[in-house]
DNA sequence: CTAGCCTTGATG
DNA sequence: CATCAAGGCTAG
């Protein structure tokens, strides 16, 4: 999902920038502080943490995560070694105190997997110091203080309560990569492109781009089960912190383009902003109702009030983004490949905040990465140029400089996902009928730690007679724009899948930040 | 090969 | 100068 050849600009305050960007996604707390304490907030030594890999005792942070001794010993000599092991089992071998040393493979996987980072072993073994990154432990640490006072603050957003709930992983912490990264010419800085009315403080803010997708992947199994439970108790502090960054940029919204399938609408104060009608809204209803009766359209116009506005969506994105560039050093800035999993997670909050109850969590979290391909679709459908892909940020860039730049999997992912885009153009998809394929996706019965799978049901029946209803009123010369539409939804979940299998595989690598959403939601479905 | 302890040296 | 995360050393 990094964007080769792209050379988006966000505004102000963010610092142009031309050179590698240091992965660093940390917290978006304001400056750091002076402490520097060992210690949690009730006095707890840190140090009495367990080692996410094998669960031995931690003695500080070595490769990018707070780990013990041994598992660090062991890292280094795996990487400056230029290890390759293989594991004689099925690459789940358990990982603890007493079996650590049985399968090298799966230890080493499963450090790669909680986030250790090979590109902190030293190629030139320069002993002592402190490697560049030595702000962003201290950071972490900070961060991980905060947790600990908002442990209290942990309910909406939590799906799932784990033993083991990814807890010592990395957070956030994301040194400089050492894969191959290169800089872009002024030309490649003006394929991409803002939109005209993106805000006049607009400033460069040109990215790098990482050219790292094809390098050896490990295999696309998903080891260690147990680092799968997950919760979005984490991220409740930032979400609640999204508000405050409206101001940022509030004045700057930009008004996107109003095509013919008009996306504009207005939010009657009934429904909460960006969040879904309840379920007895969506149940009020029997879905056997008269056919010629507006119910549909009204029905309709209740799911789209649940929407969130394109314009909201997009400051929100850009100010988080902004406030995470502001938080950062000269040498710290973000690469493109964070940029656009922020964009992602940033979407990914929405989706949360859209979910109305724990229902639609855990269904949410079942086709998060669906409703991302949706929303993707729905923005180039509404707002994207022939060439160009329309980013979140309203931000584009040219497709042809991605696929000519970009690796196998993400070049067939564009193109894939552009092939998509020109047959819902030429159905002339419009934002009703976008809410409904996303409402048809999340209501799917066949999650199967469902409850209520009749409510799940009825709801997907009613959604799927209101699409119905809407294609044949407002298109009547497209008989088959219905069938057409739904017949779209097998390629997107396709889609969703492998790019689920490509954040993985740069999950494996190190790539992905640890401590995002988009990372717990493909832990929290592969669990 | 492992893992505990030691040395180093940039950083604030 | 203290800190602490790098690499080094070595007995087991």
């Amino acid at each position: 999902m990094d964007v080769p050849g792209y050379h988006p600009q966000l505004p102000q305050p963010l610092v142009p920038h031309l050179g590698n960007y240091t992965a660093d996604l940390l917290n978006l707390e304001g400056s750091p502080t002076s402490q520097d304490s060992k210690t949690e907030p009730d006095g707890r030594p840190q140090s009495e943490e367990s080692c996410p890999i094998c669960g031995d005792k931690v003695s500080g942070y070595h490769y990018g995560l707070l780990t013990c001794e041994s598992c660090k010993g062991f890292f280094k000599r795996s990487v400056q070694n230029n290890k390759h092991y293989t594991c004689a089992e099925q690459q789940r071998c358990p990982m603890n105190l007493s079996q650590r040393k049985r399968c090298p493979s799966c230890r080493f996987q499963k450090c790669l997997a909680v986030g250790m980072k090979k590109e902190a072993v030293r190629a030139d073994r320069m002993r002592g110091g402190r490697n560049k990154f030595g702000p962003l432990y201290r950071r972490d640490r900070q961060r991980k203080q905060q947790k600990v006072y908002d442990q209290a603050n942990t309910g909406p957003y939590r799906i799932k309560q784990g033993t083991t709930p990814w807890p010592t992983a990395p957070n956030d912490l994301y040194p400089v990569s050492s894969h191959a990264s290169m800089s872009l010419s002024s030309d490649a800085l003006h394929q991409t492109h803002m939109h005209p009315n993106m805000g006049e403080t607009g400033a460069l803010i040109p990215l790098d781009c990482t050219m790292n997708e094809d390098r050896d992947l490990p295999p696309s199994s998903l080891p260690y089960p147990e680092l799968y439970h997950c919760t979005f108790s984490g991220f409740t502090q930032e979400k609640r912190e999204m508000p405050l960054s409206y101001s940022l940029v509030h004045t700057n919204y930009p008004v996107h383009p109003t095509s013919n399938n008009s996306f504009t609408y207005r939010r009657t104060p009934v429904s909460s902003p960006g969040s879904a009608p309840s379920s007895s809204t969506l149940l009020s209803q029997a879905p056997t109702q008269n056919r010629d009766s507006p119910s549909s359209t009204i029905f309709l116009s209740q799911l789209l009030e649940g929407e969130q506005e394109e314009s909201q969506l997009c400051a929100k994105v850009l100010a988080s983004l902004q406030r995470e560039q502001a938080n950062r050093g000269k040498h710290d800035r973000l690469n493109t490949f964070s940029i656009m999993c922020k964009m992602a997670d940033q979407t990914l909050f929405g989706l949360v905040e859209w979910a109305r109850n724990n229902l639609w969590h855990l269904l949410v979290s079942m086709c998060w990465s669906e409703l991302l391909v949706l929303d993707h679709l729905c923005r180039q459908v509404t707002y994207g140029k022939e060439s160009c892909i329309y980013l979140v940020t309203g931000q584009q860039i040219e497709v042809s400089t991605i696929i000519s730049q970009a690796g196998v999997t993400l070049s067939s992912l564009v193109s894939r996902t552009q092939d998509l885009v020109s047959k819902l153009k030429v159905l002339q998809l419009d934002r009703h009928e976008f809410v409904c394929l996303k409402y048809l996706v999340l209501f799917n019965p066949d999650v199967k730690s469902v409850q209520s799978r009749r409510q799940v049901e009825q709801t997907q029946e009613r959604v799927n007679r209101a699409l119905m209803e809407h294609t044949q009123q407002n298109h009547p010369g497209h008989s088959d724009k219905f069938g057409q539409l739904l017949l779209r939804l097998p390629e997107v979940r396709s889609i969703s899948l492998q790019i689920e299998e490509y954040l993985y595989q740069r999950h494996l690598l190190g790539d992905l930040p640890c401590n995002s959403l988009l990372t717990e939601m493909l832990h929290t479905k592969h669990n």
